[in-house]
DNA sequence: AGGAGATGAGAAAAGGGTTTCTCAAATTTT
DNA sequence: AAAATTTGAGAAACCCTTTTCTCATCTCCT
């Protein structure tokens, strides 16, 4: 029951006074500037060691103009995107000594302006925005800002760095696998109209059915929503039909949880009679799934930890091709 | 594609030359301390927004010695408990001007030396610990810290602030709900034997049984993992046997997952014949089950908020309760 | 031996603020 | 009217590091 009193910590000062030099000499012998004997660095630079001296990141920044330090602001609130995002990113910057703040806005302008408006007086070197949908912005406008940031994820200008998995690959992998199985009834059960990825997965879908020779048909694709539920009603309805699909290819990995549970409760075999890959590879869901589903991983980790590079670059002021960056997603197959 | 050159900001210098003073008077006219006629502080201030003057929180944190930062050290990789504390100290803070720095440091102790570094050379006015197990530490010692550490949802020293759910509570609230729907042969389907939380959970399950007038039977209590797969295996178990149980009380939504498709495949009604209720409120999982699954939120987010005030309050040199704080749950009640 | 160049290390300014003094001018008190 | 306060605002030190100068001392060359 306390609050206690914390050590202040080592400055360069004290370290400069307990090797019997000047700061300025302390803090070439540290850097590996300036000029001076090898006894006396060696010397400078064991004292710091002693004493565990490590420098104020702070008193730094103020000098270089660099804090280390970037915001990744993202509207996911329940994280399933921004969490592998997010590990990329600190696991590409650290190495580079960068620290990330994480900000969750969800869809509130004025708390993202205060979570915006903080990183900047925080002095961060770049901003990453990401968040659930490739076509919606986050609520607040980044574009003027006095620094770079990168889309990951969500909705930018289109003079912005916007990294993106490339859906309509993995869409087209996922077909081929199917095809690959042999299977030649092939349906789409995906999410609502208005998403982009929606329209994406689906125009890679009919277009993989074209290339391999099957025929394409506006009745195979349905839309629904993300929900497991809705793949247990597409099944429905898929079998209240006659012709009854051998794939099924899913716009996310909880339709295609839904699809094969309604799949075994009718006691079709999977992947006997029919074959299901979904879209997102979310363990969670992919692994429990009986058997375990085969979907398209986005590889968001390493989309996460490219999107932290290209935002160091810019602020390095290197160049950095501007547009949308469509990243490979990969089939993982399972058993399904 | 460019490295664009970004605007540098305006300085209290600059506000300073502007409203013709100098910069100590233009701090303290923002500042409202000092002394000044009340028509030179407004001039200072309205320059000040007119430049859209925004203090470099760098350079205050240098002469504070506060920086209005905390890090947040998790290794819950996927982010299922990590995200709602941190959604819940982010909430908390920020109202305080106070950012978040997160960092997964899995299980890796160099890793997390190298984030806990980081952060201290960055002056954190704190540190929150978090993960995913109670009774597992983080790979790495923030006892001699020079700064005040707060855990929550995982194992810290005896004298530290450690934030935990109440899982009894939530046990015998679960068990009593069961109860009062009538239900008389319950079992516990758990987690694995090594984990303090099934130990808890088991433990308050008993007592509650008990409180009821219940028998209790250690055969009641099955233990296994914390997956789906497990939940069928169980109910294949406790249905090979003639009593059959009429409530289950699960370790997790997962299990609960499990036994409820389980139970479902057996053609038993739910709740009609079986009560079914789980543990975490893992929206994801809980909602989609059918029925939608009652179950014990742990208010993660809420835990997270006080864990932030903790160290808030540590930071700020007041006292507080050290030891162990057990922070209710609440019982979800859907339709199983 | 005298001057040029190299060497080692410190002084000082800068970076953007805060805060404690100091001090002249204005106001109040006697 | 002279003395004592109060008021308004600036000078300067400080927070911690980096970096550019400056300068005294050595070493080397002719």
């Amino acid at each position: 029951m306390a609050g206690a009193d914390f050590a202040s910590r080592v400055t360069l000062n004290d370290v400069a006074a307990a090797a019997g030099v000047s700061i300025a000499t302390a803090s070439k012998a540290l850097n590996d500037t300036g000029r001076m004997s090898v006894e006396t660095r060696g010397r400078i630079r064991r004292v710091a060691l002693e004493m565990g001296f490590r420098p104020n990141a702070l008193a730094k920044s103020l000098t270089s103009k660099r804090s280390f330090t970037v915001g990744l602001l993202t509207n996911d609130t329940y994280g399933r995107f921004t969490l592998p995002v997010m590990a990329g990113i600190s696991e590409g910057l650290i190495d580079h000594g960068v620290s990330v703040f994480l900000c969750t806005v969800e869809d509130n302008p004025e708390l993202a302006k205060i979570h915006v408006d903080a990183m900047l007086d925080k002095q961060v070197d770049g901003i990453i925005a990401t968040g659930k949908r490739i076509d919606k912005p986050l609520p607040v406008d980044l574009s003027k800002l006095s620094v770079p940031v990168v889309y990951a994820l969500t909705a930018g200008p289109s003079d912005a760095v916007t990294l993106l998995p490339d859906d309509q690959r993995g869409a087209r992998e996922a077909v081929q696998h199917l095809v690959a199985q042999g299977r030649r009834r092939i349906v789409h059960v995906t999410g609502p109209r208005g998403f982009r990825v929606v329209q994406e997965r689906a125009d890679a879908f009919a277009e993989a059915l074209e290339r391999a020779g099957l025929p394409v048909s506006d009745a195979a694709i349905l839309r629904g929503e993300w929900s497991e539920r809705w793949g247990h009603e597409a099944v429905e309805v898929l079998w209240s039909d006659d012709a009854q699909p051998d794939g099924i290819f899913c716009g996310n990995d909880q339709i295609a949880r839904g699809v094969i549970d309604a799949l075994r409760e009718r006691g079709v075999g999977i992947p006997g009679d029919v074959s299901v890959v979904g879209f997102d590879n979310w363990e969670i869901v992919a692994e429990q799934t009986r058997p375990p589903l085969t979907t398209v991983d986005m590889n968001l980790k390493e989309l996460g930890r490219q999107a932290g590079q290209a935002l160091l670059r810019l602020v390095n002021g290197e160049t950095v091709q501007r547009g949308i960056w469509k990243l490979p997603c990969t089939l993982v197959v399972r058993g399904s």
